[in-house]
DNA sequence: TAGGGTCCGTAAACCGGTTTGCTAAACCGG
DNA sequence: CCGGTTTAGCAAACCGGTTTACGGACCCTA
């Protein structure tokens, strides 16, 4: 009983119609080849048999899958956990889906990102935070797949999307010192260690952008940046606590992401100290709800969702041909100033 | 010059390596299968000519794809803007990875849900917030293609991980009136209209609870439910001034989701309100960051990531054969009462 | 030395479509 | 009535792999 349902393919369907295989593919993808009426018995009979082509084989033939996929650094469960990457997403998925793309995500597959490439049928990638001098980008490269990199700083020969971090860092790190902080610690994002990537990733030039400032205002950072596990806030906390448990006790914070700032807002009031009052709070990303969190949180401003759109753009020129593959677009940030910064108060240190 | 690069092919490297095309598959796929020494020949000379089994070619013959859909009802622009999607794909990319498959993000393409179905190649499907009378979930199905449905509320012969939608809205309600709100407004997520549904919907289902709960008060709703262009911070603004422009002025908004309730506290405070001083709020999803915004949010609790995990969990099992396609799977709401809602104040009513 | 196992490798069928000639019939103007 | 052009449909090659079935070589045993 129960026959297993053979998949009903073109063969089956040609067969009832009594006609050949390259009836029913002219029915469906070029019906003006037919006879009309031939057309249209076939696709009857199509839609009795619940016919749909397959779109492996499809892809096959055709040699394009349809997809763009979308490269990330880190497992897709805790690069979904920050909420910027959703506005990157929407932003990639608004242009992809108006030129008829779907959408592909592809992450370390048991810990290799090479491997899972290899598996992703796509014609074309978008690759956030990695930098170019990852193998993985290279195995992209030479199986001939477009690609535009975002976040990576590149300037070699593949098309990339940026945001001028190392200024956005700039200006968190000269509000800062405005209000008179000097005391000041830094939350990085942990990501995967771009060893020898000669400080190209994101981390390094945020970095750069506030250790520059600082410096320039004769001041040190008040501890190394405490990686943490992810841009999230669970990481933000345990970032903060970690700083925290070392016996730093600094007057601001300079987050990396927003995601980061929250949590440490979190960990600072279960501290007892309170934001700005105590310590002062600069994020990175200016997510939707920045400016609804308690309190509003003061950010550097980067265009998420332009970021996402910017870089499929590209990526369909370089598929298209039409844009030799290095171009290199930069977007700016900027300040927002909100409630979560405020002067330092010199109380009783204890 | 500039040869186009014609692809390196299974055949290519079985050319170089002077032997057959099976050889160079058993290679890579079997090489216990040939003689060591030949295999690792063989995969020397794939190496060096950079050859990779391509991956379509690769699914049409085993029949498989690696890689798990997700079928959302709206566009994925508009989808990604909810901090609530967000960690609903991390649930689902965290089992899904951890059992080597890849997530494909299927929405309507062009419109049409079904043809984007149907260019889709995956071997399974999550279905969110689509009914179980959707046409598009019958094309599945008739498509043999394994699947489950999330807040679909189902009771057909098709999986599906619900929560308890109509529950969760009572306690909201409940609150509120124990609170002492009479006068309450409803802000809905607007969806695909569910036309037919007969109230199957998680709209309707909270719909049903906020309603019932209120009714057995003897409260009728201030207005009805303001749908808005989706569960994002502008639909929330948006929905609240229409509530507001039509001269209602409730004492406490019940809203479907977190970011329309951060959304409708931000519009509030600009008509010069304060929450919860004069109006209360209370959302729907306890989104991560509904503790840190301003204020923290009063909200029913949902296990969204869990909600992911348990899709896909079932979603396996269901590809596997092992279970049966029925199952329900029904995960528990809770209401958590943060600063968002307090008592009704009854001041001079303009 | 015949018979029976491994070991190693291959040819060919197959997955499910698309596309390229090619042919036969119908159509057309003069 | 004839050569030339459309029109309608088909067989077969092709996309790039995997897998089955087969066979030759070699080894061992009775």
């Amino acid at each position: 009983m129960e026959q297993v349902a053979r998949r009903v393919t073109i063969a089956s369907v040609a067969a009832k119609a009594g006609v050949s295989k390259t009836a029913v593919s002219f029915a469906f993808n070029n019906p003006g080849r037919l006879n009309s009426a031939t057309a249209t018995r076939i696709l009857d009979i199509a839609q009795e048999l619940g016919y749909r082509p397959d779109p492996v084989a499809r892809m096959l033939t055709q040699g394009r899958t349809g997809s763009i996929g979308v490269l990330t650094p880190q497992d897709l469960s805790v690069v979904f956990a920050n909420p910027f990457f959703g506005s990157f997403s929407a932003g990639i998925a608004g242009v992809a889906e108006k030129h008829g793309f779907g959408l592909h995500f592809i992450s370390p597959l048991h810990g290799s990102l090479s491997r899972a490439i290899h598996r992703a049928t796509v014609d074309g990638v978008v690759a956030i935070g990695l930098t170019d001098d990852h193998p993985e980008i290279d195995e992209i490269r030479r199986a001939g797949l477009p690609m535009v990199l975002v976040d990576s700083a590149t300037t070699g020969d593949v098309a990339s999307v940026d945001v001028d971090d190392e200024g956005g860092a700039r200006l968190a790190a000269a509000h800062l010192l405005g209000l008179g902080h000097r005391d000041i610690a830094v939350l990085a994002i942990e990501g995967p260690r771009s060893a020898s990537s000669a400080g190209q990733g994101v981390v390094e030039r945020r970095m750069r952008g506030y250790r520059q400032c600082l410096a320039e205002a004769g001041v040190e950072l008040a501890a190394d940046p405490t990686a943490v596990g992810a841009a999230s806030i669970d990481g933000g906390i345990e970032a903060f606590n970690r700083l925290w448990a070392a016996g730093h006790r600094p007057s601001a914070i300079l987050a990396m992401s927003d995601a980061l700032a929250i949590g440490a807002i979190r960990a600072i009031r279960e501290h007892g100290r309170s934001v700005p009052g105590e310590i002062s709070v600069v994020g990175f990303d200016d997510i939707d709800l920045a400016a609804s969190t308690d309190p509003p949180l003061t950010t550097v401003h980067q265009p998420v969702r332009g970021k996402g759109e910017a870089a499929v753009q590209l990526l369909l020129s370089v598929m298209a041909g039409g844009t030799s593959p290095a171009v290199h677009s930069r977007l700016e940030t900027r300040l927002v100033i909100r409630s979560s910064t405020g002067p330092v108060v010199h109380a009783v240190r204890r």
